[in-house]
Parts: C-alpha cells; structure tokens; sequence
DNA sequence: GATTAGCACTCTACCCGTGAGAGTGCTAAT
DNA sequence: ATTAGCACTCTCACGGGTAGAGTGCTAATC
C-alpha cells in the first residue's frame, strides 16, 4: 500500500508533530532531517498520504497533522518501543522501596511516578484479589452487644466490619464461635459459605451473612479504588488552550466517570493496550473531548492473586514509545511487588 | 465607620456579584432591588464605600467589585447562615445510610457530596485517630515464616502487616504468643509499648517493633488519605475562562499540594474558618491563583476519639452562607457517624 | 444639606479591513 | 521521476473606528 519512502515520511512527520505541536510543512521536514529529496516531493507524497488517509490538513495552507490511521499505523509498524534508562529504572524501584507499608499507597504512588513520567493523566487501579476463599475469621469484642468482625482472606486480604449483636457475648463465648466458624468454612469460596449456611445458629448466621456480604463486595471488586494524577499535564498540552476543550476533558475524568466508562479490568488482561482517538466505542461516545485523546492501559500483578490496571491518558499527539514502555515497566514493577508480597 | 445605607448597598453589591460575576453597576442595583434612592446618590455611595477599600472597580468606567475587606465585612456582619432545606438534609443523610462499610468510603462520599452540593471544589481528609492505645492484637500464620500481624487500635480502627519471622511457626506457637503480648500490652499506647520491650524475647520484639512502627505512623497521621473532587465546577467559573489561570489553579490542586499547603487540621479545630484570598500568608504564597480564591475549612469528628477536616476552595466570589452552612451541616452528620461507629 | 437629573468623558469589546507570512498545488523544465 | 518557480489560499496579528456601558461632575431641586 505505502511505499518505503511514503512510510519513512509519515514516521517523520508522526515524531515532529509529537513534538512540536506544529502542523508540519514539506520544507520544515526536508530542513530538519535528511531526507534525500527536496520539498516538492515531499509535497507529493504527502498528498498521496492524505489521499490514503494518514493525513490531513488543518486547512489549505498548513502542513499535515497526522491522523487516527497515521498514528495507528506509527504505532503498529514504525514505532520501535525503547527500553528505560537505568537510571529511570532506578529512580522508580527506589521510590517503592520507601513505602513498606500497604497498597494503597503503592497504587498512589503508581499514579504519582507514571503521572510525571509520561506528563500526562494516569489511572491506577488498586490490586484486585481473584476469586477469594476466606483464610481466617475472628471475632473481637468492642463492648458488651458489638464485636469487631475480622476477616483474613487469600493472600493476608483484609476486611473488618463492626457487628452489632442480638445479645451480648464475652470475649470467650466469641472466641469460641470464632473457632467453630473456622473449623466448618475454613478456605470456603462465598458460594459454598451460602451453601452451608443452613445448619448454623442464630448468631452464627448473623456472622456469616456479613461474611457474605463482603467476600461479593470484593469478589465484584466494588472495594476497588482508583487514583487519578497528573491532570495539570495533559491539560497543559497545546491542544487545551481552548478553556473550553479544557472543561470537556475536565468533566470527563473529574468525579471518576473515566473509570467507569473505560472497561480498565478487560482490557488490562491483554497486555499493553493503545486506544487512538475514537477507535473505542464507549470511549467515543464519552465526549467529544475524547476523540482528541488516547489511552494506553496495562495490567499488573499475578494471576490467580490480585491483579490491577494502570492507564495513561493524554492527546492523541503522545509519546507512544516512550508512554507504552513506561506503562510496560511500571506494571513489571507493581507485578513483583504483588508477587512478593502475597508470596 | 459606614452608614447603615452604605452597608446596605455593599450587601446588595456582594450578593449581586456573587450571582451575576459581573461588576455591579449603580443603575442595576437601583433597577433589581429597590434601594429608594437614585442611581447617582448610590454612585457617590459607591465612591465612599471605594475609598474606604470596600469596593473597586476594574476599570474606570465599570462597575464595582467586592475587595478581600469587602468580603470579610460581608461575611463577619452581613451575612445570615441558611439552614439547609429538610430536602437537602434528607438526601445528604440517605447517601450516607446507603455505604454501610469503611470508613475510607465515608470520607470519598462526603468529598463528593460536598463538591456537588456547594458546586466547588472539595476535599475531605479521612478520619484520624487521636492517641491510639492498643485494644488486641492477632497473629495469623499464612505460611511456615510469614504471618500476618492484625493491629486492633482505639475504637476498632484495623492495621495489618506482614511479618516475616526469622523461624517458622505454627499458627498454635503464633496463638501463644499473641496472648502473652496481648496480656502485656493491652491497652498501651506507644510510649509504654517502648518502655515495656526490654524484657521480650527475640521473636517478640520484632512483632513489637513493627506495633510500634504502625502505631506511630497512626498517631503521626501519615496514612490520612484526603480527598478531592469537583475541580470542574470550580474551573468551570468564569474567573477561570482564562485556561493560564485555570492552569494555575491546576498546578496548585493536583498531586494533592493544597493538602500539604493549607494546615488543615489546625484550622479544622476552631469549627467553621473562612479564608478570603490572601488573608492566610501560607496560601497566598501558594501561588497567584490562590489569592482569587477562598477557602472555607471545618472540622468534624468526636474529640479523643477520630477527627478529620473538610474544605471547600472556590473563586472569592462564592455562596459564602450557602457553603458555610453546607461544610457546618456535613461536618454535623460525619461526626454523628463518627461517634455512631466508634460508639 | 442631601438628592437627583443631565451630560461630557472614558474605557472596553467588537467588528472589519488590510497586509505579511507560511505553505500548498500546479506547471514547465531538467 | 524529480525539482525549481510561481500563483494562489488561508491564517494570524495589527490597527482604526464605533457602539455601549458606566462613571464623575455640575447645576438644579426638594
């Protein structure tokens, strides 16, 4: 279809636009790089690939931007991906090793580095835990008609719950229950819980209804929580002077409606996943904002554990290379810290 | 100082502002409110009120526009605190009774109740325990040398962390443990936690050392999480139609430095604070766009037991009453769910 | 003495026309 | 097939000119 030098002028093109935000003109090309040939032929070659759809122009006489086409096809055929430099590589292991303590903070600092390292928007979904069987229950009592519901599940996953109980228990008489309720559901899945519900006591049911309740919560992954940074990027870009694309974009990822409307956990099982522009359906129909943009998403963690995802969103003109191997990268990294951390 | 005609007008010209985000001329004053006085004694008012750095005027030939003192004036003495409607409190209140679980979701949904209903931007830090005092602890193995340590503090606030133990060990020797500890330190806040470790045996103190590691990032309220919502209302002001000062604000607001900026929780003790632009010498320094800004911050809570802060930022140009008694009325309702949870 | 009508003055916002500059497409020469 | 040259088109920045809004001042009025 493309000839080896039309290829070679849209790959041109593709990287200069990116970087300047520049239409780019058939003498600005010919100047900036060595491409063999003068202006005039440049010239015709462009028209060729506007005429095949990589191309377009703003109006009559500007240079070419490229199109969702022009960058799909950059992306699939010219892009080579480039690896990070160790330095980078260092600077983000560095910064978890940090913070010991907890996931949240590790999918807040996720969103943080990936943020600043792409300049642009970045989603991180919390770790996500697969298909959870209870590990341990305890009952803690807080005074005399409540108790603290605690709840261990696969890979040290925690819930609490406070109850508030019919009659008043002691310490004991909880520990006890807590003890028989280990010994019937110990590594039970919420479907054989309910199954074995039938033959408990009162006070039992009571327990393990709320046991139900929050394995399906998690199970649905409705605890999952997502962070969002690095707005002030994106919007910063050239194509947000408008305040009022600014606004569009704005409406769209404030409030989460980003995360609701991009299916994060589908696509992040694929692998890396680059969505130009308006290719995604649900995606295009979220605002006209969107068209303008990409997203690239990517999953972490480890399968059958917990998993995530991490997503970039930025305008159409991004760093691909360099916005795809972070992605890469970053989820690695999250992927062994999972790994290690639920052993 | 000022008459009572003069504050009179200034009130009209506050509300009228507020409303319209236009400079309010002396004609329209006299044609939507009736002030029983002409359109050119009103001006000499205006003049008055000018000179005395209550009003100026963006240009010559425009109308006036409230100063930071003419704010201040309002709110100290002009304005009248609204009640919510019995509506608005019903839906407030219903949002809330529907999340039953979790605290962390208690903090997000008020952030964006808030946001929403006093159309700002919001933020909402998460529930801190004042002066936390151990209430149990459990160990939990999960494999030959890894265990889980689960932390019960004050009140039913939960921590967890993974213990790699030096020699592996059955639940059963974990279970003998965690009773001795449990019998020892009871009811211990950090310091006597410290002073008690002298005597323990090896295994014992590396679980001791990570309770006091947990325990004083607790008291520290270094895993307060604060959240933000609503920044398109705000962005969306005409202030902001200016996408370099809509930047500007969005520098400020992302990666959380408003939380780190403003001494929220200082703030939050003496109830409802009003900030007008530059007022407080920390935002100020913030950055230009915060001097165009206010503030309003309160705290909620149950004293000794969790306390928190929420906060409203929007153009100084804002509902001050409307906002004011938003900020007091949910402040009201998460410290009733505060005590209601903590009992 | 306070209030008001009338009026000249000022400043902004918008419209419109113009010209420079950038970049193209076409054509004719190589 | 390539290229130099040239006419054509479109945008953007600048400037003048005008309508409108709102003020401050002054002189008349209550």
């Amino acid at each position: 279809m493309l000839t080896e030098r039309q290829t070679h002028i849209l790959e041109l093109i593709v990287s200069e636009y990116v970087e300047r935000a520049v239409p780019v003109a058939s003498q600005a090309l010919g100047r900036n790089h060595q491409v063999g040939v003068s202006a005039a032929t440049i010239r015709s070659e462009m028209a060729e690939l506007e005429a095949q759809g990589y191309l377009n122009q703003p109006h009559t006489s500007a240079g070419r931007i490229p199109t969702e086409k022009g960058y799909r096809f950059y992306v699939e055929w010219l892009m080579h991906e480039e690896t990070l430099s160790q330095e980078a590589q260092q600077t983000i292991r560095h910064q978890f090793h940090q913070i010991e303590r907890g996931q949240e903070r590790w999918t807040h600092l996720a969103a943080s580095i990936l943020a600043q390292t792409v300049e642009n928007v970045a989603v991180v979904t919390s770790p996500h835990v697969d298909a959870c069987h209870i590990k341990h229950l305890e009952l803690v009592s807080l005074q005399d008609s409540t108790a603290l519901l605690v709840l261990v599940l696969d890979q040290g996953r925690l819930q609490q719950q406070i109850l508030r109980l019919e009659q008043p228990q002691t310490q004991d008489e909880l520990s006890v229950v807590a003890a028989r309720l280990n010994q019937r559901f110990g590594r039970s899945t919420v479907r054989e819980v309910i199954a074995g519900e039938a033959v408990l006591t009162e006070l039992e049911r009571q327990i393990m209804d709320t046991v139900v309740e929050i394995m399906s919560a998690v199970d649905e992954g409705g605890l999952d929580e997502a962070y969002l940074e690095g707005l002030r990027h994106t919007l910063g870009q050239p194509e947000f002077t408008d305040s009022d694309r600014m606004l569009g974009l704005l409406e769209l990822l404030d409030e989460h409606n980003l995360t609701r409307t991009i299916p994060l956990r589908a696509l992040a099982r694929e692998g890396v996943t680059v969505i130009i522009g308006a290719e995604h359906p649900r995606l295009a129909e979220a605002g006209e904002a969107m068209r303008e943009c990409s997203v690239i998403v990517g999953g972490y963690g480890a399968p059958g554990v917990a998993s995530g995802a991490l997503a970039v969103l930025g305008p159409m003109r991004m760093r691909y290379s360099h916005t795809i191997s972070t992605v890469r990268y970053l989820a690695d990294v999250m992927s062994e810290l999972i790994t290690e951390y639920y052993e």
